[in-house]
DNA sequence: ATAATGACTGAAT
DNA sequence: AATTCAGCCATTA
């Protein structure tokens, strides 16, 4: 069902980050993955940073696998994006990584 | 159609 | 441990 060509891939991008409850977090390549291939990380991060401003998708959600803000650049991005995710309940660790077992997305079945 | 870029990832140096 | 190289996929020029 979602495999549609490329044009749709940003909306199936949002769709999914869209589904992500608050409080978790999930990496690029998690997302990809379930649109067809871990290696599309690179291709949903290209989705997120189409990103218009006042969207509904919480892309703050997303992170890099090591479940740290990476950007390059725009580090007043990515301290905002810290600062959204510790107000939805997520913790940071020591060197500013979150928890993936605790905080990463889709959430163990146990808990 | 080819080349270059990018909010990624993993292995190599 | 930090940096560099290479692979992957979608978008843009």
């Amino acid at each position: 069902m979602p495999s549609p060509p490329t044009p749709t891939f940003w909306h199936d991008v949002w769709a999914l980050v869209r589904t992500i409850p608050p409080g978790r977090v999930t990496s690029y390549g998690t997302v990809g993955a379930m649109l067809g291939s871990p290696r599309l990380a690179r291709a949903v991060g290209w989705a997120l940073h189409a990103l218009p401003p006042g969207t509904d998708v919480p892309w703050q959600r997303v992170i890099n696998a090591r479940g740290r803000i990476s950007f390059r650049g725009d580090d007043i991005r990515g301290m905002e994006q810290e600062l959204r995710l510790r107000a939805e309940g997520v913790e940071f660790g020591p060197d500013g990584a979150v928890d993936w077992s605790r905080f990463g997305w889709p959430a163990r079945g146990g808990d």
